[in-house]
DNA sequence: GCAGTGCCGG
DNA sequence: CCGGCACTGC
């Protein structure tokens, strides 16, 4: 017999209230075992959860808050809802962990939506850089401890490789992409030994973008970004065979400005 | 040879660049030769003078501000912009005047949004209350030196009849239908022996509304007014042959709390 | 550019 | 409920 097979799909949905057609869309089109959506902006009992019922994702983990960040597991597989980190300490909803009960029983699956870090990269100027610099320094003290089988997906807000941006060099003092978060980011990822899947599949230099600015985007000229990421620890990422990244998404009606990405496990 | 026809729709649009897709499927299913809308809530600039070429309707006149009130005249016979008059001499956009130039040649049509008055039904308390009385009363004055033929449309913000309403009693205290708005109508009718010609096809005590709130339509418990009229001098009046409310268009996709009314006439 | 918010006006 | 606006965040 084949072995069992996992697939887990992470997107930035930027509202799932305004788009839960589109969600509803890549469900039914792709059927990812789970989904991992960051950015819901909406309180918990405002998510639409009967929605994704129907759609046969019943077993949901979620954390959420008033017009802001806010992320949801969803899922196919029983889950249990195992943790919430508040990486900053100061109440946002930026976390989810779940552990699978069904196929990929005992896998942990962390849904984390890193902050964006304002418009200045300095920390005396923007407090925001700052805290997402701490961030990623907390969620490395927590990588260290880390026992079990863990992917950590979801919205970066950071563009590690110099091919992970339409242009390194103009990108270098722009968030994102400044060397100071790609240096706090390799701490975060050697911390664990995380494997990037993203570029386990679609080996660098290769284009590999999840994001589109709505501002630029119209322009034409696929001026993306890598933000979006899916992190496996090394037994398990030994067990990824595919990686896809829904980039048409970006091209239907009202969409988010990110794209969804798919990986598949054979477990 | 059968004498020529006219025909004149007034709409409340409540921004015509949200509703253009509206107006558009009202125009090709009713071909009306002139259509009167309100609250176009834009600047002149902004208006989607273009859609209306592309429809037949290239003789425009209109006077717009930015995010509130404005109205606009969109003609398939030429016409001669003629009058804007500020009523309350505050600088709002609440009226246009045309002169029909082709079928109907002399005709004056004059489109009006009277302003709404504000909540409260007392000078005193409601300044806004004041000034749509005492814009009324501007129109009375402006009716007395009335000498052509003319027909004064528009959003009058006024249900006079008592069958005018869902609940006449339930809305003596309510603006729009306050005793003293009622008698204050009056006498701008009287000014230049206005007829009613939503009244004379649809004789009261007949439901005749043309507006449903947005707050409680969803009840689906009809409680409309008649907000909008048609008025004409009493010997075009004669003339006119028929009048419909366009009601169904309540019923569509993203509507106006208003909805159109038509009158042809025979001339 | 496009989400969210709050406020005003109807 | 549903327009407009101004503001904020990404």
């Amino acid at each position: 017999m084949s072995a069992p097979t996992l697939s887990v799909a992470s997107w930035n949905i930027n509202s799932v209230r305004l788009r839960m057609p589109q969600v509803a869309r890549f469900l039914t089109e792709n059927a990812p075992d789970v989904l991992c959506l960051q950015e819901i902006k909406c309180m918990e009992h405002l998510f639409p959860r009967q929605a994704f019922i129907d759609l046969g994702y019943e077993h949901i983990a979620l954390t959420g808050q008033k017009g802001y960040h806010g992320v949801a597991t969803v899922s196919r597989i029983p889950l249990r809802d195992y943790a919430r980190h508040d990486w900053q300490d100061n109440g946002e909803a930026r976390h989810v962990g779940v552990e699978l009960l069904g196929p990929g029983e005992g896998l942990i699956l962390e849904n984390v939506y890193i902050p964006a870090g304002g418009d200045e990269p300095d920390r005396e100027k923007n407090p925001k850089f700052g805290q997402k610099l701490d961030f990623l320094a907390r969620m490395t003290r927590w990588s260290e401890g880390i026992e079990r089988p863990t992917l950590l997906v979801g919205d970066f807000n950071i563009a590690p490789l110099d091919c992970d941006v339409y242009d390194h060099k103009a990108l270098l003092k722009v968030v994102s992409h400044t060397p100071i978060e790609v240096e706090t980011l390799g701490q975060l990822q050697a911390a664990h030994g995380w494997v990037d899947l993203g570029r386990k599949h679609i080996p660098a230099p290769e284009r590999n973008y999840t994001w589109w600015s709505y501002r630029t985007y119209w322009q034409g000229k696929d001026r993306g970004r890598r933000l979006d990421h899916m992190w496996a620890s090394p037994d398990l990422a030994a067990k990824s065979v595919k990686h896809t990244i829904a980039e048409h998404t970006r091209e239907w009606e009202k969409p988010s400005d990110h794209v969804p990405i798919i990986t598949e496990f054979a477990l």
